[in-house]
DNA sequence: TTTAATTACGAAATCGTTTTCGTACTCTTC
DNA sequence: GAAGAGTACGAAAACGATTTCGTAATTAAA
């Protein structure tokens, strides 16, 4: 009585293990009334197929997985919310797998999935431009994957990014018109396609305002949370004369936040900053956090219907000139942060 | 050549596969010479075992399930990088799904675990007290599970929860000694177990230092976002004299802070509030919120290391009197939120 | 009435591992 | 040099589903 299973159903049942299957599936093979019984007994006896033993058979695992860099973060975490809203509408798993940041892991986890775990997978890149070799083995392997937000635009996989140039000169326009002479631009690190769009953004914004090239500056946090701590204080010490921050990422405008307050730097007087970010609380912040705002679930959302329509049309011939290239907008909110 | 499998290594070996298969597995009976053949193969042709054919035979599936409800969340988040810290060192994998607080939702995730998917699942519960059934079948069907934060007090399982009581009372003996007159407690529900105690203790508070029952107010405001809006904002008009908020959960805070917002009550000089919450921007907001914070990350370290535990001791016979029922402190910070 | 088609089911192969036996062969040991 | 122990491997049976193929029984067509 342990385990349920099909050929125990079948004994039960005076039928045949392939005639209880197909019943189960709704085979035409099968009569109404037989197979009105074996559903019947089935859901009597708690029967639940293997899914191991059927994802064998049918080599397909309903199964997908969700690389990203880190969990613990507004973002990422509204993205797995638009993921599950329609892998549960497909009845699909979601594996999880978190990166940290370092490429090494993303490449031992992708070519962990290569042996046909999932079905699909979502990544976050957290990789360097210039190592694509696991993805490629992906494609090799004929293993569906889409990029979302961190894209690898060297590899020729199907994302959902946001319009990340345009946001970028959009936030760094309006740092300009808050009168800013000073311009930083926080990131993590140089490596990274959607921050480094948004940096395009706003160097090309302010060469279009003719901005002096010493009144620019480029900070590399990094992602070490205590390094980036040190060094976003000691570029901020001494305070160049009305400095406006675009940050690329809502962590590094929350430390920033933190070290205004630690040295006394006052916002937006001495010091503008606005960030990407999907802080609920960016508005009752001290001073409100003006914010460029991801549709971080319509892109959970977007990037899972490509996938899953990746993973249906599986075996056909994909043009693969013309991918899909999904753009979403981020909305820009003016808060106190960067008022004049 | 399009997957790998033991039977082609054997082949191209000239092995038996069960030569092969033992000596990928160390095994005691093949020699190391053979296992060094074999394992330089393995690595030269990329060739990985099929996780199904290998779940299947070994009825263990390396895969555990969190099971929470919901995601976008500081605390959830937390939890999970705890998680995940255990399993990846064990190589284990991770299944998310997500109750969105609806107990129906988490029964039927729950009964779809029964099917051995999984070697065991991580529980914070949005049921009802009064609905144990899922967990019984589980029992019954020799699953681990561990809860933590919200757990099922009726139920047989190992837990990790916080001193909530204690946390409750603490906050609440703040509140009374800065002065405070009225005292409200924010809630989502009367059914969850760690919000239950946190009210418990909140009320233990009030009633050793003897406050008017008249002036204690327990404030249902249930899961509903817009409807958890409209409730606090009903309650807060008109303004109780000396107000005195323990919220138990940090999304209540916020909206309270919003409404406070809108309806132009000063924090705290008219209203002072604590909260349960794992907000990385509690310091930054305006003004800055006092608040019990929960230890998320070792939450979810403590109780998937009681899962696996519980995993590798099944089968075993386990002295269910004396569950582990690790709890953790909070820490409590006071902010400007609750200054008098 | 005979043949062809359809219906409803069963036997057995299959997916890719792991594991239990069985067995040659070598090496001790007395 | 016979018996026993140890070594190193292979054949085959699982695990539990799905799927292909075959076939009796019934119905329809000629």
């Amino acid at each position: 009585m342990e385990n349920m299973n099909i050929k125990k159903l079948a004994k039960e049942l005076n039928l045949s293990v392939s005639t209880v299957s197909k019943a189960l599936h709704d085979s035409y093979e099968i009569k109404a009334e037989t197979k009105e019984k074996v559903l019947a007994l089935a859901k009597q006896l708690n029967y639940q197929p293997n899914p191991f033993a059927s994802s064998l058979r049918r080599n397909s695992s309903k199964t997908i997985a969700v690389v990203i860099p880190e969990i613990a973060h507004n973002f990422f975490s509204l993205v797995i919310n638009g993921i599950e809203s329609i892998a549960e509408e497909l009845k699909y798993h979601v594996l999880i797998y978190i990166t940290h940041e370092i490429p090494e892991k993303e490449e031992q986890i992708i070519r962990h999935l290569l042996n046909g775990r999932v079905d699909g997978i979502l990544i976050s890149s957290s990789g360097t431009t210039n190592n694509n070799a696991h993805y490629h083995e992906l494609i090799q392997k004929g293993i569906p994957f889409v990029f979302f937000d961190r894209a690898n635009f060297d590899v020729d996989a199907p994302r959902v990014t946001t319009d990340d140039y345009q946001a970028g000169f959009q936030a760094t326009e309006h740092l300009i018109k808050s009168q800013c002479k000073h311009f930083a631009f926080l990131s993590l690190s140089n490596q990274m396609s959607a921050i480094n769009h948004r940096k395009d953004g706003f160097l090309a914004a302010l060469n279009q305002y003719q901005i002096e090239p010493s009144h620019v500056h480029i900070i590399e946090a990094g992602t070490d949370e205590t390094l980036s701590f040190q060094i976003i204080r000691d570029s901020l010490q001494p305070l160049p004369e009305s400095l406006g921050i675009f940050s690329s990422v809502e962590k590094l405008a929350i430390q920033t936040y933190h070290i205004c307050k630690e040295i006394n730097i006052r916002i937006p007087k001495q010091l503008k900053i606005i960030s990407f970010s999907n802080l609920p609380t960016a508005a009752l912040l001290n001073p409100a956090l003006s914010t460029l705002t991801q549709p971080a679930f319509s892109i959970g959302k977007e990037a899972a219907l490509l996938l899953f329509q990746s993973i249906k049309n599986k075996g056909k011939i994909q043009p693969m000139t013309n991918l899909p290239n999904v753009v979403l907008k981020s909305t820009i909110f003016i808060r106190e942060s960067t008022k004049m």
